[in-house]
DNA sequence: ATGCCTCAGCTCCTGAGA
């Protein structure tokens, strides 16, 4: 079983971009079974759900207008749909979760926060903790669980191409990585960190300065799984192919493969 | 450089992203 994350920064531009990268993925005989879309930046109502029915995957949306927005597609059939952090009062869309194949599957788009000590800072750090608060109940009903999307964090300088230029700087403080390593410490682990590491392993890339010629990137699209999937692990890796298309996203996608049955 | 791209939209500038 395959599962991706990708933030595709606009559904509306990067729509025929995610359908050839599944059809690629399926041609090369490893289809992808579930993928969680971030930033979709439309509406329910324009959701392209056609188009991915076409492709052989059912689809639930969280659209918004303008900003945010998240997606869950996949080839088996999604229960359980929850849309945002239950109980938490939120007016951007940012989050998706429902069961497949009895595996508890949750899409995200956390938040940027701007700059630490802003409004938008402190939005993130109740959001990452209400994050928690509902994931450690997930867990204890659903043993086998996987977390992914845009974090926004960076787990440590391995994850940055400039750690000692970008010391504090979003996405690299000490209170985002500690509510990451909050979230790992309900019984969470960085997929990616489970396998070697490439150099330079990143997920996203300004798109000013040509910075993924350059390999200026941040590793900040995560996939965490429960301790229950941890040995049906097999791999996983950042695709960086669609961020060489034309008018690519600005993050690539991540995969990660689990060995089949339970 | 309070800059550099890219995207959406009450679109010819602004806000937000990261």
């Amino acid at each position: 079983m395959r599962l991706a994350t990708w933030n595709v920064n606009s559904l509306t531009v990067r729509l025929p971009q995610v359908l050839d990268w599944l059809a690629a993925q399926q041609a090369s005989g490893s289809a992808i079974d579930v993928l969680a879309l971030q930033e979709l930046k439309l509406t329910d109502d324009k959701f392209p759900f056609d188009a991915f029915t076409a492709a052989g995957y059912e689809a639930v949306c969280f659209g918004q207008k303008t900003y945010n927005g998240v997606a869950l597609l996949s080839r088996a059939p999604l229960n359980a749909v929850v849309r945002n952090i239950p109980g938490f009062e939120d007016e951007m869309a940012r989050v998706i979760g429902a069961t497949v194949n009895g595996i508890r599957v949750i899409g995200a788009y956390f938040p940027n926060g701007q700059e630490p000590g802003s409004d938008k800072f402190a939005y993130k750090m109740r959001w990452l903790q209400a994050l928690r608060d509902w994931v450690r109940g997930e867990l204890a009903v659903h043993a086998q669980l996987v977390l992914m999307g845009d974090y926004n964090i960076t787990f440590d300088d391995l994850d940055v191409w400039d750690p000692v230029g970008l010391k504090d700087t979003i996405h690299c403080t000490q209170e985002e990585r500690a509510h990451l390593s909050a979230l790992i410490a309900l019984g969470l682990s960085d997929a990616m960190r489970l396998f070697p590491q490439p150099e330079k392993n990143y997920s996203w890339w300004d798109y000013r300065n040509m910075a993924f010629r350059r390999k200026q990137g941040l590793r900040i699209d995560h996939i965490l799984i429960s301790d229950a999937l941890r040995p049906r692990a097999l791999a996983c890796a950042v695709d960086t192919g669609p961020r060489r298309n034309e008018r690519p996203s600005d993050h690539a996608p991540v995969v990660l493969d689990l060995r089949s049955g339970g």
